[in-house]
DNA sequence: GATGAATGAGCGTTCATTCAT
DNA sequence: CATGAATGAACGCTCATTCAT
């Protein structure tokens, strides 16, 4: 079914993304979506076998593409805090800068559409660049010895919330806060 | 005459957060809902005008209820490293031992019953109880100089990850891990 | 089922019809009724099988009681076209005072509860007095030799109509008007 | 594409027409509706809003298009009583031809549909081309001095009862009843 | 391929009727 | 008898999906 037109594809998951970020994943009605995406119904269903597929398909687009908008530059040469400063800085601003990503992602592991699929929710840790970065503080006994996994878990978690409520409140975050947050994070996991 | 069974109220709502825990918010029908509580489906209507009213009193009902199912006593005289400690250890448990209560947070506020609803998502931190502790700590000199809302924020932020993932994986949080975790709650927001 | 309370059956029934003149048959609903009758719904069903029998009991309730609340007395030696004034007097002043009466045998012939019914709509011409007194009138040669059936059909639509503006427009009918339509009404008929 | 085809709005008018003659206002189903009319019952809501729409849409219909199927030409210098007899003879068949109008008037005014809607009665007499023969007929001294409205209310009211038992009884109006209804109607008005 | 009118299974809700108290 | 909470069949309406153009 896929066909050349790649861009309708894309037109019709960025549309979906967007309107699922506003109206949530269950109010999404195929008809709407075609409206909005600016084409006829039938024609989601020329690229898209039915609604299924579709929540599907965005979300191995969501999870595979990635957002790389990464905007801070993380030199080879810097320290590993000054690395990992960076770095949680960028997974925030990702965080806060894509709020369908993660809009949609919370919907969808709790949605009949994910539960109706037999795949599992990854927990795909390890493709975390923070992960790595914690891997190799550890090695320069700069970060404590525990998992991790858990390391990141944690840190992830505080991000998260940071970035729910900078979205959620529309207020961007203060340098004061992001220091704040830093702070905490980097005293918490350091050895 | 049967009288007016008002524990109706608390079974059709335990039912009702049990699924949607279960197959999602979107994926509640009234009459499989009415089933799995063992009522007709007119009965629900009874005692919630529509499927809107249920949910929003659903909401209602688990934001004003509460868990309060803190096993762990906190002793007047406990240190306030500890009292936090087991007051974590008590949110961490609360959000384990019911994910359906945030399982069906999470949901509501994305969801079109939310949406057509007035009111606003309640930011009622200083409602957790470690927001006190956490005051008290700063008067102590314990805790860091800070915004105290920020800090509950990243504290609750790493409590809700750990939760989820146990959770999710259906692992419970080993010693070991607890252990971990409140090491890095603690180093994160200690002065 | 019929019991000695038979007030409580006359109660229902009258409800029913001031009801049905309100909102109409098809807007009458068993659980108002009840309410409005200040009883329970259960109570209805003590005294009538259902709706069908219901409504059909206050059709034969209606035809058969009657209304006999024509106020204007008809003396024996009353000329004959004084008669005929006067009864038609009353039969518009019953249609006018009564109009839940009408309200109600015209949907009632419509509606699916007669269609279900076997019974045909009777056509009682004969039960209305002024059938005799038109009778008479041929005999003698004061009135068109007709079908004296078909002569009450037309005085009657005249009189209906008559009503109906009169209720609907909710001005009562003037002395002009009413000598009005006699002139036409007698005039129409007399030989 | 298949092409929105307007013709399918007479079809559903013209079926929920027929069908509530036949059946009632009340006993009328949309899913009946749309399996009469041959097309499916979503169908019926690309064409009309609602229920509510379709019935108030019908009143519309009715009121506006008229029936004008009049067979008996009326002659321009036909005699003015000619006229009037060819006219009531045109409004009596189209009452009788045409009984799904005036059922579905009749209970359309004392439905549910009727009363939600703001909109009033109207009581157009002067529409009634009859109206403006009589006040012709007053001008040459032919007719009753008096409120031409309520000699056509009267006319009218006997005209109806005519076609109501005419329809009721499925037997035609003979030439001789006929006859004598415009002899009483014409008598009746005439100076 | 693209369109959007048409489809009909399925859900939310109502209300005549029943029945435990 | 009286009550009104409980029942569930049946209706109004929606929306994912199809298909004639």
């Amino acid at each position: 079914m896929r066909t050349k037109d790649e861009t309708k594809v894309q037109l019709i998951l960025q549309t979906a993304l967007k309107m699922i970020a506003r109206i949530g994943l269950a109010g999404l009605k195929m008809s709407d979506l075609a409206k909005e995406a600016g084409v006829a119904t039938g024609t989601v269903y020329i690229y898209f076998e039915d609604k299924n597929h579709l929540i599907r398909e965005l979300y191995f687009y969501l999870t595979h593409v990635g957002t790389n908008n990464s905007t801070q530059q993380i030199a080879e040469n810097d320290p590993l805090k000054i690395k990992i400063k960076k770095l949680a800085r960028n997974y925030l601003d990702d965080n806060i800068n894509n709020p369908e990503h993660s809009a949609f992602l919370e919907q969808y592991f709790r949605s009949p559409y994910f539960q109706e699929n037999g795949s599992n929710r990854p927990e795909e840790v390890q493709l975390q660049p923070i992960y790595h970065l914690i891997v190799e503080g550890q090695r320069q006994s700069l970060i404590k010895e525990a998992d991790p996994e858990w390391l990141v878990m944690l840190v992830c978690g505080m991000l998260n919330e940071v970035a729910k409520v900078s979205v959620y409140t529309k207020k961007s975050v203060t340098p004061a806060e992001w220091e704040l947050t830093f702070s905490v994070l980097w005293d918490g996991i350091k050895s």
